[in-house]
DNA sequence: ATCCTACGATGGACAGAGTCCAAGTCAACC
DNA sequence: GGTTGACTTGGACTCTGTCCATCGTAGGAT
């Protein structure tokens, strides 16, 4: 992770304890924290921190790419730092829970061209739903 | 979209004005409109329904398997009564527009065994993201 | 080491989307 | 036509996220 605020500071980022603490709290695989998880998370070591600091970090973060957006219907956003090792996602859709996974078949079925409609495609999001273990 | 109304009166659906007005709102392909969208349109008939009745009659639609709820990134759902074919949406980052897409092959890549961690897949959901031509 | 200042943090108000509830209404069956 | 339980209403409420005026401070300049 040190690698991570390493790069950050090369960019130009200006380190405030806010943001290292936020950072770090992200650190780790399979991570998909809220907002609000995040700025618990944070608190416990920065009690003062407040919600828009995390908003403003977490959008940072996410337009540098070195986190992912995942949004989940209707909930809040998840926050997953894993954005180096392309993955999708199963979601529990009575609660939540979400889990990383890697489909077979890599080049996920192109669109055809005459169903672009002028579209630049940036970013194919395959979304796995059902019922976790202990929901079904 | 009369047949619609037949089915859900033959699954036991009270048939209220209000309902109608929704089903046939919603009526046509490609449609997929936001919720308070539906409402608007919903009132231009019917002057006094409330934005609770839509919400709860778009529920039961998506629960009765007639409309699919389309959830796009921080902005409000979309509902989209093309439920009996089977569609994927590319969405414009920038201004949300959504265009139906029939991807080629079996996008439904499907997951390694080893890999569903106990859930029940029962939808698989590709989402293309990109620029709409006037948004790029 | 100290000073400066532009960038970042703060917290409280605000906004959008959706849910909940108590009270009133009415569709459907008799 | 009367009955009744399902449906509707509208307003309050929750949750997620954004905005903004003010205050604080990281880090370059001296
Ligand atoms: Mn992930
Ligand atoms: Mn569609
Ligand atoms: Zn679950
Ligand atoms: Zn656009």
């Amino acid at each position: 992770m040190s690698d991570l605020l390493e790069r950050l500071r090369g960019r130009g980022w200006r380190m405030t304890s806010q943001r290292r603490v936020v950072a770090e709290v992200l650190a780790g695989d399979h991570v998909h924290l809220t907002a609000d998880e995040v700025h618990a998370l944070a608190a416990q070591r920065l009690p003062e921190i407040s919600r828009a600091t995390v908003y403003n970090a977490l959008g940072e973060l996410v337009l540098l790419g070195e986190v992912i957006e995942v949004s989940t219907d209707g909930r809040a956003k998840r926050y997953d730092p894993n954005a180096h090792h392309p993955h999708q996602h199963l979601v529990c859709s009575h609660c939540g829970t979400i889990r990383d996974v890697h489909p077979t078949g890599s080049p996920l079925a192109d669109l055809p061209a005459e169903e672009r409609f002028g579209f630049t495609v940036t970013q194919i999001e395959v979304t796995y739903r059902g019922l976790c273990p202990s929901c079904a």
